[in-house]
DNA sequence: TACACCAAGAGACTGTCAAC
DNA sequence: GTTGACAGTCTCTTGGTGTA
């Protein structure tokens, strides 16, 4: 018969050269490696040994197939391997990510899923949240990064990071660096997130009790418009400046001191639909939770995934 | 003495089928 | 689809034999 066992037993027996020796190595008895061989030979149609009393020796057919069943073991033991490792993950990704993280820590994560997972490919799709959130429970992405959590049921969610937003403007508006009252940032338009996330009406919200009747605000999904805006003069922003190290470095924008209570920070979440194909999405989102709390400073006591080796 | 082979018996394994 | 019983098959070990 022409199973594994028979072929890891012709291995051994021509490696050590005898059926005495394979038999200690392999925990059996002669009798039995003596029937193994006969046993592969039969199924085989081959004489693999040439016995005589001196002891054995591969005829040149063994020798020929000795190769075949070195590259069948080593084939198991790579199939051991993987799946054992988690790192064999394949196919394709479809990720859909909030502009923020695109900016901030997606890089390395990107880094370190190609050095991680390298047979899984992956798309990336930027969109505002509301956009995500429509896109995951009609399971055109499998994974998103946004501000969440997604309160639909089979949405699993984990917390990634919290980045605080703050009032931002180019010094072209001569603020000055004294408190400015809340009130007084109405007389700009406010360029913050688009009209359909949290964040805009959070900011709508506030200016109106501060006493702005009807607010200018220009929502964008891009946030690269909303920063080249400020930038230029246009209005004041309400964004999260994670991401805005140089132009702050640089001057081109600087944070004011608002009279006024906190903006509520924007809270990113992983989420991904529950179902027999989410490992890859969960793991991801794991490697992706310690990566973000690393970049946001938020230590590590709550990881439920082991941390990224870099 | 050392090696491989043979025969017999015991235990483990496998496939099938019925019951749920 | 799962579980348990059962029969047939397979594989192992032990004990013995043959050969140089």
């Amino acid at each position: 018969m022409i199973d594994l066992r028979n072929i890891e037993t012709f291995f051994w027996v021509a490696r050590l050269g005898g059926f005495r020796a394979a038999a200690e190595k392999l925990n059996a008895t002669q009798p039995a490696i003596s029937q193994r061989i006969a046993s592969l030979e039969s199924g085989l149609g081959v004489r693999l040994f040439e016995r005589d009393a001196r002891g054995i020796k591969l005829t040149a057919k063994g020798h020929e197939l000795l190769s075949h069943a070195e590259r069948m073991l080593q084939m198991r033991t790579d199939m051991q391997q993987a799946a054992r490792a988690q790192n064999v993950m394949s196919g394709t990704l479809r990720l859909g990510v909030a502009e923020t993280i695109v900016h901030t820590w997606l890089s390395r994560l990107m880094e370190y899923m190609h050095e991680a997972y390298p047979a899984l490919m992956v798309e990336i799709q930027v969109d505002t949240t509301p956009a995500l959130k429509s896109l995951l429970t009609s399971h055109q992405i499998d994974l998103a990064f946004l501000m969440g959590p997604v309160d639909e049921p089979r949405v699993d969610n984990i917390h990634l990071c919290r980045y605080p937003l703050a009032w931002l403007a180019s010094p072209q508006l001569k603020l000055g660096r004294e408190p400015i009252p809340l009130k007084r940032l109405g007389q700009w338009p406010v360029l913050t997130y688009s009209s359909i996330t949290e964040p805009h009406r959070a900011v709508r919200r506030m200016l109106v009790e501060a006493g702005v009747a009807t607010p200018r605000m220009y929502g964008s999904s891009a946030l690269s418009v909303i920063v080249r805006m400020a930038m230029d003069g246009i209005g004041t922003a309400a964004i999260a400046p994670v991401f805005l190290g140089r132009e702050l470095a640089q001057g081109e924008l600087r944070q004011l001191d608002v009279r006024a209570p906190d903006l509520p920070p924007l809270s990113f979440t992983a989420s991904w639909m529950q179902g027999p194909d989410s490992h890859v999405a969960r793991t991801i989102a794991q490697a992706a939770q310690v990566i973000a709390r690393d970049h946001a400073g938020e230590g590590a006591s709550e990881m439920v995934a082991s941390p990224p080796a870099r």
